[in-house]
DNA sequence: TGCCTTTGTGTCAAAAGTACACTTTGCGAA
DNA sequence: TTCGCAAAGTGTACTTTTGACACAAAGGCA
């Protein structure tokens, strides 16, 4: 454990964030645009910030998401520590680096999370790190500054392989949604079709779910239920050690 | 994205090694011993090191490993980044350090990662950052230094996760393997007992072991056949998207 | 030869998963 | 007022998987 030349000491450390957003038919995340520079061609980031001094990891990503959204307690997972030397060497990322950053050639190693939000909450809030934010949707993100295209794979096969496990899809719902509404959360987050009535039958069985003594009204075909999600029993299933909520 | 002075700069990044054994009959973790400071009682901890500039986190997590263990080219995985303030601030942890190090208040963010090994390849090596390093029972280990037993907790969990997903338990077995020692090692990983017989059903169903033409010899009851992993077909599986690889 | 120990095997019932199509409701346009 | 449209909501038959459970077979050893 002695400190040896090769180890290296100024390293940089960042937390950013994996914003999954659903706008009741498609999966989006909420991404940055670069701070505009000379020469380099505008692309999207996720937003991210270095860490504090007296800040844990988590309360970093926690920052992150509340200066941007103004979101405060929310679902909120790491994804992992992403640490590449060269995870910001391509060139436009180092010509941008170089215009912003104070000391460009800092290794940065940044530590990754998801997080889901009901995108009806979210008011774009005046950061000092974005000068614009957009929810982009999930299938059209092709490209990203630094890694974070990686970053973002990572998350995102997180949120499908946690989905099977937990219902953690609530949080990207208002607290009174409709089946369908869930269903096609499911279908895109996992990224295939679901069959409506297993579907229904299975999440009803599973008793985390309840309806309401409301429909939906003015829409031009039969009214939907609404329903919400029910904790409690949630809680009473992991107790028992039930695990299967999966599609 | 500018550098604030709360920012703290000087981070040392560290890779810890949770390590996975099994000596047939139950699982264990190589621990060290913490270099002897007067005063500070002993301690086992896991194995690691701070990174060198030109490496990347997967790299110094098997380096760490290859150091230790002799070992290359071995499944590894990234277990998460840990990076309280405090996770190195109790009392013991903190004289420790200071007579240990250069510069004992830095931050040190550690990524860990957990690695699984057959034990019988592994041959000590003397190593940089250890002092003596042994095979510890995961039942037995109720306390390691600094952070490192909730490291070592999440390691588990991730584990228990991913047998379920991933028929990973084979890099803990030797080329060659009998049922019984198959079916000790799922039990202990997930820590319940298992149905000698479905077990043995949904295993061979899968199509991932194949039998040798070979016995045990000389053991003084019937002599079980041996297996050894297939992993063509379980790369067949993966492809056509099955999945369920879970006890 | 008999004993001990571990291997290796089958069946039945319950639960879960899969595939599949028609009726209901409410709005809006003709 | 009626007709059409669009999405909601519902059941059944079949297959597959899981879970519970007990006894014979093989080989060493005394």
């Amino acid at each position: 454990m002695q400190i040896k030349n090769k180890h290296q000491i100024n390293h940089r450390i960042s937390a950013d964030c994996v914003i999954f957003g659903f706008d009741f038919n498609q999966l989006r995340v909420l991404l940055i645009e670069r701070q505009p520079v000379e020469g380099v061609p505008q692309m999207m980031a996720l937003p991210g910030d270095l860490i504090f001094e007296e800040e844990n990891l988590d309360m970093a990503a926690g920052r992150v998401l509340k200066e941007l959204t103004g979101l405060d307690d929310i679902f909120l997972e790491q994804v992992g520590a992403f640490g590449d030397p060269n995870r910001v060497n391509k060139p436009n990322d180092k010509k941008w680096l170089q215009a912003v950053r104070q000391d460009p050639d800092a290794r940065v190693i940044t530590v990754a999370y998801y997080t889901l939000v009901n995108m009806n909450d979210y008011e774009p809030q005046p950061s000092s790190f974005a000068k614009s934010a957009s929810w982009i949707l999930v299938d059209d993100i092709k490209e990203l500054a630094f890694d974070h295209f990686e970053i973002f794979q990572s998350a995102l096969k997180k949120l499908k392989d946690k989905i099977n496990t937990q219902p953690i899809g609530f949080n990207l719902l208002p607290d009174k949604f409709t089946f369908s509404q869930l269903h096609k959360l499911y279908e895109s987050i996992l990224g295939n079709e679901l069959d409506k009535r297993n579907f229904r039958r299975k999440m009803l069985k599973l008793n985390i779910v309840e309806s309401l003594d409301e429909k939906q009204e003015g829409v031009p075909h039969k009214p939907s239920q609404y329903f919400k999600f029910n904790e409690e029993n949630y809680l009473k299933l992991v107790e028992k050690g039930f695990n299967n909520f999966g599609f």
